[in-house]
RNA sequence: GGGCGGUUAGCUCAGCGGUAGAGCACUACGUUGACAUCGUAGGGGUCACUGGUUCGAUCCCAGUACCGCCCA
C-alpha cells in the first residue's frame, strides 16, 4: 500500500540509482535502433554550482531527451564541463592566499597548474552531481572536460590548421585589458556600467600664438572623460564640415604638460554636436581613437603599464619628438608610477593651475568593466593572437540563412545575424596559466613555429634554421571559448573518426540562454562548419532567463537568489522541474515564485493519491488489454481523453512548447482523470457487475500508465516510482518504456454522453450552492421533458449522477411547484424543496440567467441582421451563429417557463 | 541614439480574426471510504492608449505611452 503522501527526498536517490543500475543513461539505451538524437550540454564551469539558470537549461534538455528516448530514438545527451580559465585560476589563487601559501608567481607555472588540477579533482565539478539531483539523464559515462587529453589535442589541431590557413594570426592591436587580472579579455567579457562621471574641457594652446585664456582664438577646447590619457594624445580631430574649425585643420597645437606638437586633423569621427566639437585623439588608449589614428597615420603612445600605472620615464614612444623642458620634467616627476585614477586627478589639477581647465561638466556615461574582476577595463596596445572571425562567420551566417540551422524562437536569428555580420577579430590569447597553452614556439630571433607539439615545432625550426635550435613556447593560453567552440565534435572523439562522431554529429538541438549566442553558439557554428563541414546542430532553442518573483535578475548582491537545491530539498526535483517547464513559454522570462513550486508539489501528491486509489481498487495494467474493446461509455471516454492528452503533449514537445505540454498533462491528470474519471467509476468499482469492474480496472490501469509516460519527462522520479508500484513485477523501467502512440481511441458519442453527465452534475451543484442547499443533504430530483437520449443517459448513469450531485432519487414527472429549476438542453431538472426554498432568491437567480441569455440573443440578432456579415463571413461561421441563437432562444423560453411556474406558487 | 521584447483577472502568465482562459490568491461551504499538499461552488477583465484594415480586432497593421533587455 502506498503511503499517504509522496516523500520526494527519501525516494529520489533510490530511483536515480535504479536508473544507473539499469544502464538507462547510456547512449542508445532503450532505442529501437532508430534515428539518432543528440544534445551536447552547455558545459558548465568547473568552478560552478547549480543555479536557477542551470536548473532551467538542464530541465528542458532532460525533458527533450527523455521524450525522444521513450520515442525509441538513439539518444545521447553528452555531459561535461569547461575549464573556465580566468574563474578557475582566480579560485585557486584565492585559496592559496587564504591558506597563506606561496602565490602563483612564487610557485611557478608548472606547480601552479598542478595545483589547479588537484583542486579540480577535490572540489571542482560539484555541479555535475547537482545535475544528477535534478534527474538529468546524461550519459554520465561519457563525461568530458575541455582540458582532457583528447579535447586538448583537438584544440591544438584546430589552432595549427587555422594558423596554416591564415585564419589565426598574431597582431598588435588594442585589446580590452584587465589591469587587475593582467590579461586580455574579449569584448564579451566586458560589461558596460553606467556611472556618474565628468566631462573635463581642456584648452589646448595653438602653436605659434600666445595663449590667453580670455581669447578663444589662441586655443582649441577638447572635452574628455579620461584626462590622464592626454599624455598620450597625438592629434586633435574636428569634423571636416564643422565651419568653426575648418581654418584650423592642418595647424598644430602644443600638448600641455608634455610639449608635444600634434596636428589638428579632419575626421568624421568627431561629433560637432558633442562638447566643443573638437576631440583629443589618443590612439593607444581608445578604440575609436585607434581607428582615427590608423586613418591619419598617427603615432600610438602607450602611457600606462599593465597594471594601469603611468609610465613616462624611459618610455621611448612618449619621449620621442618631445624636447626636454622643465614642464615635462615636472610632469614626469609628478605622474610617474601613479595609478591611472590618481593620475587623472593630478592631470586635472595641473591643467587647472595653468588656466587650461575650461569647464567641468557632469556626465553620465558607460564605462567598461571586467565581468570577472569588476575593475575598469583599459584599452591597451599589445601583441595578441587573433582568429579571423569575419571569414569564418560567412558560412556560419549562410547556414542559418539557408535553414540548415534554425533558432527557436526565430526572432533570435536577428540577433545572431547582427552579431555575425559585424564580427570583429576574435582575440584568443589570454595571459593566464590555466588553459591550453598556445602551440606556438619562438626561435631566438623571434621566428614563430606553430605545431601540434614541441618536437614537431623543433623539426620545423631545424628546417628553418638549418640546425637544431632552442625554442620557447608562447606563454599565453587560449580563451576558454576556443575550446568550448569545438564541444559538439571534440566531445565525440574528433579528430579521431569515431563511431560516436559519425552517429551523433551534427547534434539535434542546442538548448541555451540568449546571453550565450555570441560567446558560444556563434563560435561553435564557425568552428563546426569549418572542421566538420556540417553545422554542429540543426536547431537552437533559446530559453528564458529565470528572475525572482518580482522580475528582478537574481544576483548575489541583491540577495534574491533562489537556490534550486533548496527547492529540490523542500519540494522535490519533480516539482521544481515541472514549475520551470510550465513557466517556459517562448519569448518570455520566468518570474519564479516558490508558491508555484509548492503548487506543483501538490500536483505530484495528487497524482500519488490517484495512484493510491487505483491500487486500493485493484486498478492495474492488464497484459493484452485492448482499450478499443471497452464497452462502458466512461471507459471509452477516458481512453479518448488520454489520447487527446498524448497528442497535445507530443505535439507541444515537438515544437518546444514546454508550457503547453506541461499544461496539457496537468489538466488531463488533475481535471479530467482525477476530478471526473475516478469519481465516475467509483459506483462501478463498488457495484457488483464483475465484467464492468474488470474492464474499468484494466482501463484505469491503462490510462494511468499512459499518463505516467506523458508526465515522465517532466516528473521523472515520482512517475518512475508509481510505475514500479502499480505494475508489480514488470521488468521494464518507465524511463525506457515506449511513448504512447496514437491508437485512434477517440469516440464522439462517448464524449457527448460524458459531457452531458458532467454538465448535469455541475449545474445541480452550482444551483445547490447558490441557493444554499446544505452540502450534505440528499435531495430528490424530478426530470421533465427529457428526450429518449436523455432518458437513456439517466438510466445508465443514474447511480453516478445521484452520487456526484448528492441526489436522493431521480424520477420523471411534472415539474412540481416551489422547486429549484435547471434547464439542461431540452429538459428541466427540478429540485422540489418547497420548505427551504426562498422564492425571491430563486426568482432573482432565474432572472439573472434570463438576462444573460437575452443579452446573448441580442448580440447574435444584431450580428445576423448585418447583411455584410451574412454575405461576407464564411458559411460555417454564420451557421454557427444561427445555431447558437436558436439554442439560446430555446433556453430562454424554458427559463421563462420556469420563472412563471415558480411565481405561480405565490 | 539603434535594435528587440512586453503591456490580458489582485499576482504570475497562456491564448487568439468569430462565446476571454489557467495556476495562485480571495470568498462561501465541506472530515462525501485516493487526496485538507484536498473537494464543491463563487466573485473578479473597456485584453495600455489612438487610429487603420476587416462583415467582425484582445488578436493583423501604423502610431503613442510606459516597462524591460541587448548594442553603441
Amino acid at each position: 500500500m502506498l503511503d499517504k503522501t509522496y516523500q520526494p527526498a527519501s525516494l529520489e536517490g533510490t530511483i536515480f540509482a535504479a536508473w544507473e543500475d539499469a544502464n538507462a543513461f547510456a547512449a542508445g539505451a532503450g532505442s529501437d535502433g532508430g534515428q539518432a538524437y543528440s544534445i551536447v550540454i552547455p558545459p558548465p564551469n568547473v568552478t560552478g554550482s547549480l543555479h536557477m539558470g542551470h536548473a532551467l537549461n538542464n530541465t528542458l534538455q532532460d525533458i527533450l531527451v527523455r521524450f525522444e528516448r521513450m520515442r525509441g530514438k538513439d539518444v545521447l545527451w553528452q555531459p561535461g564541463m569547461d575549464h573556465a580559465g580566468i574563474a578557475t585560476q582566480m579560485v585557486v589563487e584565492r585559496q592559496l592566499m587564504e591558506t597563506q601559501e606561496p602565490g602563483r608567481r612564487e610557485m611557478g607555472r608548472e606547480k601552479f597548474v598542478e595545483r589547479v588540477w588537484q583542486w579540480k579533482g577535490e572540489s571542482g565539478g560539484k555541479i555535475l552531481s547537482q545535475l544528477k539531483r535534478l534527474g538529468c539523464s546524461c550519459d554520465w559515462s561519457r563525461e568530458r572536460f575541455t582540458m582532457d587529453d583528447g579535447l586538448s589535442e583537438a584544440v591544438r589541431k584546430v589552432f595549427v590548421e587555422l594558423y596554416e590557413a591564415g585564419l589565426i594570426y598574431k597582431d598588435k592591436r588594442l585589446v580590452n585589458w584587465d589591469p587587475k587580472l593582467l590579461t586580455a579579455i574579449s569584448d564579451l567579457e566586458v560589461e558596460q556600467v553606467e556611472v556618474n562621471g565628468h566631462l573635463w574641457h581642456f584648452r589646448y594652446p595653438l602653436e605659434g600664438v600666445d595663449f590667453n585664456a580670455e581669447d578663444p582664438s589662441t586655443y582649441i577646447v577638447v572635452a574628455t572623460t579620461r584626462p590622464e590619457t592626454m599624455l598620450g594624445d597625438t592629434a586633435v580631430a574636428v569634423h571636416p564640415e564643422d565651419e568653426r574649425y575648418t581654418n584650423l585643420i592642418g595647424n598644430h597645437i602644443i600638448l600641455p604638460l608634455v610639449g608635444r606638437r600634434i596636428p589638428i586633423v579632419a575626421d568624421e569621427y568627431s561629433d560637432p554636436e558633442k562638447g566643443s566639437g573638437a576631440v583629443k585623439i589618443t590612439p593607444a588608449h581608445d578604440f575609436n581613437d585607434f581607428e582615427v589614428g590608423k586613418r591619419h597615420d598617427l603615432p600610438m603612445i602607450n602611457i600606462l603599464d599593465i597594471e594601469g600605472k603611468v609610465v613616462l620615464e624611459g618610455n621611448e614612444d612618449f619621449t620621442r619628438d618631445v624636447s626636454g623642458s622643465s614642464e615635462l620634467t615636472q610632469t614626469t616627476r609628478e605622474l610617474q608610477g601613479q595609478d591611472r585614477f590618481a593620475a587623472r586627478k593630478a592631470v586635472v589639477a595641473m591643467m587647472d593651475e595653468r588656466g587650461l581647465l575650461a569647464e567641468i561638466e557632469d556626465n553620465r556615461h558607460a564605462v567598461p568593466h571586467g565581468d570577472r574582476s569588476g575593475v575598469v577595463i583599459e584599452p591597451f596596445l599589445t601583441d595578441q593572437w587573433y582568429v579571423d572571425a569575419k571569414t569564418l562567420a560567412k558560412p556560419a551566417i549562410e547556414a542559418v540563412r539557408s535553414g540548415q540551422t534554425g533558432f527557436t524562437p526565430k526572432t533570435w536569428e536577428n540577433t545572431y545575424f547582427h552579431w555575425m555580420e559585424n564580427i570583429q577579430p576574435w582575440c584568443i590569447s589570454r595571459q593566464l596559466w590555466w588553459g591550453h597553452q598556445i602551440p606556438a614556439w619562438y626561435g631566438p630571433d623571434g621566428t614563430v613555429f606553430v605545431a601540434t607539439d614541441e618536437s614537431e615545432a623543433k623539426e620545423k625550426a631545424k628546417a628553418h634554421y638549418g640546425e637544431a635550435t632552442e625554442l620557447t613556447q608562447d606563454e599565453d593560453v587560449l580563451d576558454t571559448w576556443f575550446s568550448s567552440g569545438l564541444w559538439p565534435f571534440s566531445t565525440l572523439g574528433w579528430p579521431d573518426e569515431t563511431e560516436a562522431l559519425k552517429r551523433y554529429y551534427p547534434t539535434s538541438v542546442l538548448v541555451t540562454g540568449f546571453d550565450i549566442i555570441f560567446f558560444w553558439i556563434a563560435r561553435m557554428m564557425m568552428l563546426g562548419i569549418h572542421f566538420m563541414e556540417e553545422v554542429p546542430f540543426h536547431r537552437v532553442y533559446i530559453h528564458a532567463l529565470v528572475r525572482d518573483e518580482k522580475g528582478q535578475k537574481m544576483s548575489k548582491s541583491k540577495g534574491n537568489v533562489i537556490d534550486p537545491l533548496d527547492l529540490i530539498e523542500q519540494y522535490g526535483a519533480d516539482a521544481l522541474r515541472f514549475t520551470l517547464a510550465a513557466m517556459e513559454a517562448q519569448g518570455r522570462d520566468i518570474k519564479l515564485s516558490t508558491a508555484r513550486v509548492e503548487g506543483y508539489r501538490n500536483f505530484a501528491t495528487k497524482l500519488w493519491n490517484a495512484a493510491r486509489f487505483a491500487e486500493m481498487n485493484e486498478c492495474a495494467p492488464v497484459d493484452g488489454f485492448d482499450p478499443k474493446s471497452a464497452t462502458l461509455t466512461v471507459n471509452r471516454w477516458i481512453a479518448g481523453e488520454s489520447e487527446r492528452a498524448a497528442v497535445k503533449v507530443t505535439e507541444s514537445l515537438e515544437n518546444f512548447r514546454f508550457n503547453d505540454a506541461a499544461g496539457a498533462i496537468y489538466h488531463f491528470l488533475w481535471h479530467i482523470f482525477c476530478d471526473w474519471y475516478l469519481e465516475l467509476i467509483k459506483p462501478v468499482l463498488m457495484g457488483d457487475d464483475e465484467d464492468a469492474k474488470r474492464e474499468t480496472r484494466a482501463m484505469a490501469g491503462y490510462v494511468l500508465d499512459r499518463a505516467l509516460k506523458l508526465l515522465h519527462p517532466f516528473m521523472p522520479f515520482v512517475t518512475e516510482e508509481l510505475w514500479a508500484k502499480l505494475g508489480e513485477g514488470r521488468e521494464q523501467i518507465l524511463m525506457l518504456s515506449p511513448w504512447p502512440r496514437h491508437e485512434g481511441l477517440e469516440n464522439a458519442q462517448a464524449d457527448a454522453e460524458i459531457d452531458w453527465v458532467i454538465r448535469f452534475v455541475t449545474e445541480i451543484r452550482s444551483v445547490r450552492a447558490e441557493m444554499n442547499v446544505p452540502a450534505g443533504a440528499r435531495v430528490p430530483l424530478i426530470v421533465t421533458g427529457a428526450n429518449t437520449e436523455s432518458q437513456e443517459r439517466l438510466a445508465s448513469h443514474g447511480e453516478t449522477l445521484k452520487r456526484l450531485a448528492r441526489l436522493e432519487s431521480i424520477e420523471a414527472g411534472e415539474t412540481p411547484k416551489g422547486a429549484l429549476q435547471i434547464v439542461l438542453e431540452e429538459a428541466i431538472l427540478a429540485l422540489p424543496l418547497a420548505e427551504i426554498i426562498d422564492v425571491a432568491a430563486e426568482s432573482a437567480r432565474l432572472r439573472k440567467e434570463i438576462d444573460k441569455v437575452s443579452k446573448e440573443i441580442g448580440q447574435l440578432d444584431a450580428k445576423l441582421a448585418n447583411e455584410k456579415f451574412v454575405s461576407r463571413a464564411p458559411e460555417h461561421v454564420v451557421e454557427e451563429q444561427r445555431e447558437r441563437k436558436s439554442e439560446a432562444e430555446a433556453t430562454a423560453a424554458r427559463l421563462n417557463q420556469a420563472l412563471d411556474r415558480l411565481q405561480a406558487v405565490l
